[in-house]
RNA sequence: CGGGAUGUAGCGCAGCUUGGUAGCGCACCUCGCUUGGGACGAGGGGGUCGCAGGUUCGAAUCCUGUCAUCCCGACCA
């Protein structure tokens, strides 16, 4: 390819909207263009990765015996009525009509759809296990979409979906989906860890998410591991141990005190002289319209991830202080379990309460705080609580750790949480029918680009792992005006692209430094420069990722170039 | 959903306070010169100033509304 042909236009300057450093960076080097809020144009360049990624993908899917077929981007309302997602998937699910008025929607996933078009084809259990993906846009209507491509609203991905007679089945085909996503990670060059999870909107009970560990921050999601062990959860999901503190307030008898304007935790404890862990914190929440309470020990947290699914919800918000009033007739600040109608405000205990003792509790009125109260009996303890860091670890009781990843893929088992309400089912050996156990696997391949980048990169520009960047070598004549430079450059170029290597020529008329500058910013692992020591029979070999140059001849350029693509 | 900021050429920005011919840098086109880390000179093209109302003889500028974008927050009592 030559440069001055490539549809690409980089700029001098980061663009003024862009806060991670991949997005900047896809923008500058001019491969993205942003068209609407967290949609984008995949320029050549971009397109090329994704190309690269894609196929690694399919590599690694077809080798386990999946097939790849490709599925309907806009999708009646139908299929989504009869799984009942319809109802209760959000407003990310972008509905709109046809022009009959049917309702329809921009697919953000493919479960409904594979499950019913399985279940006309997939009749008998002979025919299982079966596992199809395709790699294909998606759309979510994301509340806050941002980072470029990290969390676009339109996104490719791969997914794929797993059919099986037996739940020993499903766990057989999910480790050999996680070995492959290990695979397509490890050769796109990016490093994962798979951490469990919570299954969120997807549903079903067993899931790891494969995350690209960052220092740069913009990893939405936090992710606590133990160094001892293989121990590593989203922090919506992590357990811990806690250390041993003081459960026990150590007040003699149960009665009403005046704590006149302490609201926090933090005051309360210095004002009654009591250790955090000895107070009662409620917080309320509104969970689908109606409200709820979530108790937890003082000195913890919640994590709502964790309080939607014990409340079973579908959006959880804490309350607003005038509904504090309205729901709980009681005060922000000085909140009581024991005064709600429990038949109305929904009380969940989180499992740091038990054992509490002797405790501080809210009076349900301002400026008034219960000491020495106890719990009663027949309290069902759930677990709400976010992991701090330097809790232990679940497993081995070590110290855990915390750092932020940006979740590129993920696994599912999802039962038949698809196929019993789409009565989508197989014959068994007996005659029965039996709604399939499935399992379902994605691939953020348009996120996985942009994570690679977050993880490759320097002052200038991208450092794109060999396996998939968009073109192997740039070749710089440094002066197209010199007959020797140009014909000894497009020499290299013809060669080299005869061997299959993917080779751009820079032969525009521009100075040596523009032509540096963006083959640093767009990239290129291999940069080959032929310039004035060509008299002495000598290019200059440069590698993009270590940057070290080497004067040699142009044919050992060829051989090096060889040596590193197949290495 | 709440708060803050910003919308002026493809990109980055000035102009707005104090209303009066819409500017600068980069990019683009022509010519010259230059060619090892984003040169230089001369000339040139490109903008309904986010959109809609209002005030005014006159609005990028003042007022109202609206839309969009970015950042922060979303109550842990």
């Amino acid at each position: 390819m030559k440069m001055s042909k490539l549809f690409v236009q980089t700029l001098r300057e980061f663009p003024n909207d862009a806060e991670a450093i991949s997005h900047k960076l896809l923008v500058r080097a001019g491969f993205i263009k942003k068209l609407a809020n967290g949609i984008y144009t995949y320029m050549p360049l971009a397109q090329r990765v994704l190309t690269k990624i894609s196929n690694i993908v399919r590599e690694e899917m077809n080798a386990t015996g999946a097939q790849e077929l490709l599925m309907p981007f806009v999708q009646p309302a139908e299929v989504w009525q009869k799984s009942g997602r319809w109802q209760v998937y959000g407003k990310e699910l972008l509905r709109c009509k046809d022009r009959h008025d049917n309702d329809m929607c921009l697919a953000p996933t493919h479960e409904e759809v594979i499950t019913s078009v399985v279940s006309d084809v997939i009749n008998s259990y002979k025919q299982l296990p079966l596992n199809v993906y395709q790699i294909q846009s998606k759309f979510r209507d994301e509340i806050r979409p941002r980072f470029g491509l990290l969390r676009g609203r339109e996104f490719i991905m791969k997914d794929a979906y797993s059919f099986h007679t037996s739940q020993e089945d499903l766990e057989r085909e999910y480790a050999v989906m996680a070995q492959a996503y290990t695979n397509i990670f490890n050769r796109c060059g990016l490093e994962t860890k798979a951490v469990q999870s919570d299954s969120g909107a997807i549903g079903g009970s067993v899931s790891h998410e494969y995350m690209v560990l960052t220092d740069t921050a913009v990893g939405e999601n936090d992710v606590f591991y133990c160094d001892c062990c293989d121990y590593s959860a989203n922090s919506n999901h992590a357990i811990s141990i806690l250390p041993v503190n003081e459960t026990d307030g150590g007040f003699e008898k149960e009665e009403i005190v005046d704590t006149p304007n302490v609201k926090t935790i933090e005051d309360l404890a210095k004002f009654l002289n009591v250790e955090a862990s000895c107070i009662l914190k409620a917080v309320a929440y509104i969970y689908d319209s109606k409200p709820a309470i979530a108790m937890i020990r003082g000195d913890k947290e919640i994590e709502e991830t964790k309080l939607m699914n014990a409340l079973n919800a579908l959006e959880i918000r804490p309350m607003e202080e005038f509904e504090v009033e309205e729901f709980l007739n009681s005060t922000a600040g000085f909140i009581s379990y024991r005064n709600v109608d429990k038949t109305k405000v929904k009380v969940v205990f989180d499992k740091t309460v038990q054992g509490m003792k002797n405790f501080v509790l809210g009076a349900n009125e301002k400026d008034k705080h219960i000491v020495g109260a106890n719990l009663e009996k027949d309290i069902e303890f759930v677990d709400i609580s976010l992991v701090k860091e330097g809790e232990f670890c679940p497993v081995c009781k070590k110290p855990l750790k915390v750092t932020r990843g940006i979740e590129v893929g993920n696994i599912f088992q999802l039962g038949t949480k698809y196929s019993a309400p789409m009565n989508a089912c197989y014959t068994d050996e007996n005659g029965k029918l039996n709604p399939y156990i499935m399992g379902c696997y994605g691939i953020g391949v348009s996120r996985t680009m942009a994570a690679a980048i977050e993880k490759y990169h320097d002052d200038f520009g991208i450092v794109w792992p060999v396996e998939i960047a968009p073109y192997h070598v740039d070749i710089v004549p440094v002066d197209v005006n010199n007959e020797e430079q140009v014909k000894i450059a497009n020499d290299l170029y013809e060669k080299l692209a005869k061997l299959g290597i993917e080779v751009v020529i820079d032969d525009r008329s521009d100075r040596a430094g523009v032509k540096f500058k963006d083959a640093d910013l767009i990239g290129f692992p291999i940069r080959i420069t032929v310039g004035k020591t060509i008299q002495e029979g000598l290019v200059e070999f440069k590698t993009r990722k270590d940057g070290v140059v080497e004067k040699i001849s142009p044919d050992e350029a060829i051989e090096k170039c060889q040596k590193i693509l197949l290495s």
